[in-house]
DNA sequence: TATTGCCTCGTTTTT
DNA sequence: CGAGGCAATA
């Protein structure tokens, strides 16, 4: 053995020291689709990175011929750290990148193979759902049927799914589904009109393109000899399909059926698409890890199928499954194995540990939340007292809502703490117009960009001003930009002319900017600095006498010294490789574009507890866990009860219990004011899903008392109906009913005219009768209580009104 | 055109 | 309770 082959063996054996032998198995596998169930807590990061370095390191594929693909900046990151620090060598050339990054990287090089120009514009959802929504006021949908949010929704779900709008068409069953249809249709003209892509297009145009050309395909599969992907179980049909093109065989022809799609419908010339004799066969290094029981996006059209189904895509797929948990003690994994045990639709899995039994899971019931969050503060203060860190607890809980009686409490006990979520840094008004400004001076064709900013700070441009200048841009196939130089031929008067006059010289003066910036090479902090002064955005905010414009003011300054530090940041080779011909402005929109906030959030700071929603604690771990608000309607959410996704919220739970390294408390409370007066609540179904050996000796009669109330029939309150238009005459009514601790205001109906009615007029029911109503027609009593009538109506479904104020004909 | 007040409605959200 | 939407106002 040559000494070069001896070193080598050396690093390799140094490598594969201290894994465990399914790791290590997974990071030896030969070649070929390789999925590797990683539970949680199980090193999965561990696997991936090794195996990098391994393939590295036995020479098998050199550093840039490997792609690692991950959901999140910050998992790119941390695997990119990883893997330098294993190879001890920098990573430059490594593809580690997020889905749609990857593709935006991609497609900034080929994007006018597909008629865009490589500046093309990347839309986030806000974005994507102002253009949604003037597509639907342009066809004429009503926007209160029609949710822009909704539609935008539904159209994101047929994107992932690879669904052209002639395709979504086909499927389309009602009304409904058809004007979402158009929608859909309207918007994919308007986003090209615009050179823009959302972050579904990123993907779904990358398909496109692989599926279309195969000069451009055949280069991407030869310039990744291996494909690693994290997370695998939140992938979308869209993503999957991507990955198929770039490592498998006949990639046209192999698309599983449930998941292919041909091509959306560009208008181009150039297209190749054709039999693919002579290609090279994929190279089928198609690594995959994840854990379907974590798999909790499903709402975001995640496909737990491309997990589950792994074998059947992947007929000589090799799997591995890592049980072995080093995070928690037994007791919580007895916990979570037990939960999750209950779901069909899932692969059998036992987590265990050597890490001993430990703590047993405590399951508390508290009178009310407001008792709820004291003792978990309570609890917080004792952990804190045996020397666990505050930085090493989180509360959690299913929705956002409940975070602040949580931090009221904290405050209270003056414990610091940070809540992750909420909104992020780059969606804050005053931040989106700056950075909506500098998108605009860079791409003039992206209307929803102009529409934005050409009002702010206020300049005395008004909607109909605004609506008559992009008319006619689209009328005359010009920009806004454009149409701004001609502001008569739009048909605007006088006064907005001469507003619009101020805008265009601001605009100019901006340009000239950018257009020495080109030669300069002028920062975008100074770009920045430019739009807040030339425009008078800063200015405007300064006079204000609004005490939130100083925050705003500050938010600015925080993104000035973001540029700055952009500036500043020396750009990788790999970088600017990938980014020839690019300005520091586009590079600056595109990191903006594709950065979340939790990228930018600053670590943990010491002392600090974390409060977060369950789905932002995957991947997270604390020595101590609280799961807060347990209860049936919060968690499992009413809504995922109504339509039968019992299943994700289970592995939500999972996830949520999984956190935990020695300390878990479920709590719930039996009253809880989530919107105006306190209701009574029942304890979550998952509680009851514990087996009682992990839980201490308080924890069994948590749930007894409330569970035979639990079981009595109860009304979904997510059905109930709406106030009817017209002022709030019933106010006093719903007054009472909120003293009695029902939901008042909006969850009771009168209809629109209808007068009280006296007692002894009211006609008297019984459940399961027949009915008569004005407005809704013929319905059937489900649930009668003071002064309420629940009716399930034939045309409407349930709804609940007020007693004194329904016309009800008895029928029977 | 901008401001106001009233009404509605209420998951989760890696990009 | 509180944010966002919209219609009635100044």
């Amino acid at each position: 053995m040559s000494s070069r082959a001896e070193a080598e063996a050396a690093y390799v054996a140094d490598l594969l020291e201290g894994l465990n032998d399914p790791q290590r198995q997974a990071v030896e596998h030969p070649g070929g689709p390789l999925l590797v169930i990683a539970g949680a807590g199980s090193g999965k990061t561990r696997v991936l990175t090794h195996r990098v370095a391994y393939l590295v390191l036995t020479g098998q594929c050199s550093i840039g011929e490997i792609l690692a693909v991950t959901f999140t900046n910050k998992a790119a990151a941390e695997l990119r750290h990883r893997v330098g620090d294993l190879l001890g060598r920098s990573t430059r050339g490594l593809w580690v990148q997020t889905f749609h990054s990857a593709c935006a990287r991609i497609m900034r090089v080929e994007a006018e193979k597909l008629g865009y120009t490589r500046q093309f514009t990347i839309y986030d959802s806000d974005d994507s759902k102002r253009l949604v929504k003037r597509c639907l006021e342009s066809l004429g949908a009503d926007t209160k049927r029609y949710t822009p949010n909704g539609v935008r929704n539904q159209i994101s779900d047929h994107k992932n799914r690879l669904r052209s709008p002639e395709q979504a068409a086909e499927l389309a069953a009602g009304p409904y589904d058809r004007t979402v249809v158009d929608a859909y249709a309207l918007y994919q003209k308007q986003l090209a009109r615009n050179n823009a892509m959302d972050f579904d297009d990123l993907m779904f145009r990358t398909v496109d393109l692989f599926e279309r050309f195969s000069e451009v395909r055949t280069r991407y599969r030869a310039a990744f000899k291996h494909v690693l992907v994290d997370e695998y179980q939140d992938t979308n049909p869209a993503q999957y399909r991507l990955l198929q093109l770039l490592c498998m065989d006949d990639p046209l022809h192999t698309a599983g059926s449930a998941h292919s799609g041909s091509p959306a419908q560009l208008a181009l010339d150039g297209d190749d698409l054709g039999p693919l004799a002579g290609e090279e066969p994929g190279h089928r290094n198609l690594m995959v890890v994840g854990d379907d029981a974590q798999s909790i996006y499903g709402f975001r059209s995640a496909d737990i199928r491309n997990i589950l189904d792994f074998e059947d895509d992947f007929p000589d797929a090799q799997v591995i499954r890592l049980e072995q948990n080093y995070r928690s003690t037994q007791h919580i994994l007895d916990a979570a194995n037990a939960v999750i045990a209950q779901n069909s639709d899932q692969r059998p899995k036992h987590l265990w540990t050597d890490l001993g039994a430990g703590e047993a899971v405590r399951v508390r019931a508290l009178q009310d939340d407001f008792t709820e969050a004291r003792w978990v503060v309570a609890e917080v203060e004792r952990l804190a007292g045996e020397g666990v860190q505050f930085s090493e607890m989180a509360v959690l809980y299913r929705t956002n809502a409940l975070s602040r009686i949580i931090e009221t409490a904290l405050t209270n006990a003056e414990i610091g703490y940070q809540v992750i979520g909420g909104l992020r840094f780059f969606d804050r008004a005053e931040v989106k117009d700056v950075i909506a400004y500098l998108s605009w001076l860079q791409n003039p064709a992206n209307t929803v960009a102009f529409a934005r900013i050409v009002n702010r700070p206020r300049r005395g441009i008004g909607d109909t001003t605004v609506g008559r200048l992009i008319a006619h841009a689209a009328a005359t196939g010009i920009t806004p930009l454009e149409a701004i130089e001609q502001p008569e031929a739009a048909g605007l008067k006088t006064a907005a002319i001469r507003a619009v006059g101020v805008f265009r010289d601001q605009i100019a003066e901006l340009r000239e900017t950018l257009a020495q910036s080109g030669e300069n090479d002028v920062s975008v902090a100074d770009l920045v600095e430019q739009v807040l002064r030339v425009t008078g955005y800063r200015a405007d905010l300064e006079a204000s006498s609004d005490p939130q414009d100083e925050g705003r003011l500050e938010n600015l300054d925080q993104l000035h010294a973001y540029a700055d530090e952009f500036d500043h940041d020396v750009a990788t080779a790999d970088e600017i490789a990938a980014t020839a011909g690019q300005t520091a402005l586009d590079r600056f929109l595109e990191r903006t574009a594709l950065l979340s906030d939790a990228d930018h959030q600053a670590e943990q700071e010491g002392g600090q507890i974390t409060l977060m929603t369950l789905h932002n604690a995957k991947g997270a771990e604390y020595d101590a866990v609280f799961l807060v608000g347990c209860e049936d309607g919060i968690f499992p959410h009413s809504r995922a009860i109504d339509s039968g996704e019992l299943e994700e919220e289970r592995r939500l739970c999972y996830v949520g219990l999984t956190r935990a390294r020695r300390h878990l408390a479920l709590t719930w409370a039996r009253r809880r004011a989530l919107y105006g007066p306190p209701q009574a609540q029942y304890p979550s179904r998952f509680l009851r899903e514990l087996p009682s050996d992990a839980l201490d000796e308080d924890s069994a009669d948590q749930l007894t008392g409330a569970v035979s109330s639990a079981s009595r029939p109860r009304v979904d309150m997510s059905k109930i109906g709406r106030m009817g238009s017209g002022s709030g005459k019933g106010l006093e009514s719903v007054k009472r009913l909120g003293d009695m601790g029902l939901k008042r205001g909006s969850d009771l109906l009168r209809p629109a005219g209808t007068p009280a009615m006296p007692e002894d007029e009211r006609p008297v029911l019984r459940v399961g009768q027949r009915v008569r109503h004005g407005k809704f027609g013929t319905g059937e009593v489900t649930a009668l209580e003071t002064d309420v009538f629940v009716i399930r109506f034939d045309e409407f479904g349930e709804r609940r009104l007020i007693a004194g104020f329904a016309k009800l004909t008895p029928l029977d």
